[in-house]
Parts: structure tokens; sequence; C-alpha cells
DNA sequence: CTTAAAAATTTTATATATGAAGTATTTTCC
DNA sequence: GGAAAATACTTCATATATAAAATTTTTAAG
């Protein structure tokens, strides 16, 4: 019947970080949500097809399916749509590796690569417009202190 | 020709807003995968059904499909498959207010009641898990600085 | 009161998303 | 070298999501 710990303001610490996670998820799907009304609008492309260009950008070697999939934190299924329908409008494409026939190794094509320049520097602009309320100093600081939860498991360290 | 304000570092203050929006975006994305299982494995519940029952405990009285979709700031037609997917689990009924006959009034069961205080319970207990690396400060100054984002147009001031 | 406009939902078409099952190909191991 | 395990993808069933169209009911205007 001892009473943990919890001087002071202690005890509604769960309850602040409850607080705290509500307010990261509002902010994280508000800005989602205005950036890919404008990724629709502007350059009719959704979010994660830019996500998958933006990965590819990267790497102008390629990646193969399951590489793209871990990058970009989602399942594996998921990816494949999001491949066919890019490469169906020729903004990406898929190479046999003739080491194996299993995977693939997909690409930006000379379009896809020139049209992601355009819209990455729009998108640029966006996030800069949007984050406009955080100083250098600020945006550091909130870097820092996010950069202990990104990765949940595996962990893609990306620059 | 002349050179816009930027001082020392200041050049890729963009840049810096645009890895702060990364960060924020994998953060939240991480988390809420992590949740997501938890719910889906432990209770047979998605998130989506979830924040819809979170929504509703709040306010006994309940509230139409607009305020639902306002307050969880999805779209209209979305709302509709969550609640008629709760509805089938009897956690949720839709009631007509005689006033009105184009609209419904949708609030929880007491079963939908009864077993979301559990699930929040839970839910509560894990998010304090995934956070603990951030004290009482820590969180403090997090939701003040993430507090100016959220509402990207409308906002519900919800607390 | 009747038509036009507005409001609240649902429906539809399309694109994500996940987990699980299925298929094809490589690797491992004995 | 041949069966078993591991890999790499795709397919399937289900649940979100959105925007736009359609439906029903209320409200407004004249």
């Amino acid at each position: 019947m001892t009473v943990a710990k919890q001087s002071v303001s202690a005890r509604p610490l769960s309850k602040q970080r409850l607080r705290l996670w509500l307010r990261l998820l509002r902010a994280a799907r508000g800005i989602e949500s205005e950036l890919r009304e404008r990724l629709r609008k502007d350059f009719a492309i959704t979010m994660p097809q830019f996500d998958v260009m933006a990965a590819l950008a990267r790497k102008p070697d390629g990646m193969n399916m399951t590489e793209l999939s871990r990058m970009l934190m989602v399942s594996n299924g998921n990816v494949t749509g999001i491949i066919d329908r890019l490469a169906v409008e020729k903004l990406v494409q898929r190479q046999a590796p003739a080491t194996d026939r299993r995977s693939f190794i997909v690409r930006l094509t000379p379009k896809g690569a020139s049209q992601f320049a355009v819209v990455a520097k729009a998108h640029e602009n966006w996030v800069d417009e949007l984050l406009a309320g955080f100083d250098a100093a600020e945006a550091d600081h909130l870097i820092e202190m996010l950069g202990g939860l990104a990765s949940s498991g595996r962990g893609e360290t990306q620059s």
C-alpha cells in the first residue's frame, strides 16, 4: 500500500506524455494534409508517390522493393501498388538485375527525375512556409528532441 | 539583385526546417504504427476506431457525423465507414434527433463505453512507455513548441 | 407557398495501408 | 545435389482516406 514515488507535479506525467503524443500527432497530420492537398492540386501527385520518388532520388543506382519499403517504413505490398502507378506514368522503371531473378531494381526515369526536382523544390518551400514559426535554434532543438523517438525498432540512419 | 537577409548559418534554414518536418513525420509514424499494432493484437481494434471512440467518450450526449469528422480532422465520408463498422460491433449507436432528420446523434453504447475505458488505460500506458525519454519539463516544452502548428486552418481547441 | 440555396450524410471511384497467404528463386545444410 | 529454410515480390481481404457526386431534408427568399 505504499504510494509510488511521485513528488510535486509528478503524478500526471503519463497524462502529460499523452498530451504530448496527441499534440505531436495533430501537428504531423495537419502539416501532412496541407502538403498532400498542395501536391495533389499543383502536381497531381500523392504524398506516398512523392515519398517514393524522394527515396529514389537519393539513390541514382536504384533500390529494390524491400529496401524501399524499409526506408519508407511501409509494408512490402504497399510499395508494389505505388510503384505500379508511378510506372504507368513512366516516372519510375523496374529493371531486372541478372544476378537475382527474384528482385527488381527500381529507379527514377529521366522524366521522373526532372519532374521530381520541380516538385521537391516546391515541397521545400511549402515546408519552409508551414514551419516558419521555428527559427534555426528552435528547429535544431526540436530535431534533437525528436531524434530519439523516430526509430521504434530498426532505424534507417539517412543523413 | 540584392541578396536577402541571411547571416551566418542562415542560408540552410529551409533545409533545416525540412529536416525538422521529416523528423516530426518519422517520429509520429513510428509511434503511430507501434500503437496501431498493439491495438490490433491486444484489442482487435483499429486506431481510427479508437480515435472515434475517444472522441465520443468525451461527449456523453453524443455528436453528429459532421462534428466528429471535424474533431478528428478527417473527411466526412471516412467517418461513415468507421461508424458503420463500430455499429456492427455494437460499440456505438446512431440516434435520430426528432428535430433534424438529416443528421444523427452518434454515441457510445454502454458496451462501447466500458470497452473503451479498458483500451484507453492500456493506450495511456503504452504512450507513457514510448515517450519515456521525456520528463515533465521536456514534455511541457515540446507541447508548447508544437502548439502553434497543429491547426493549419480551423482549429479545434480541445482541452 | 414554392423555388433556390444550404446543410448533413452517404455513395462512388481511386489510392493508400496492413497482415497474411501465395509464388518464384536462392541459399543452406547435410 | 537435393530438400528445407530464407528471400523477394505479388496478390488478397479488409480498413482507411480523400474528393466529388448524389440524396435527403431544412432553410431562405420572394
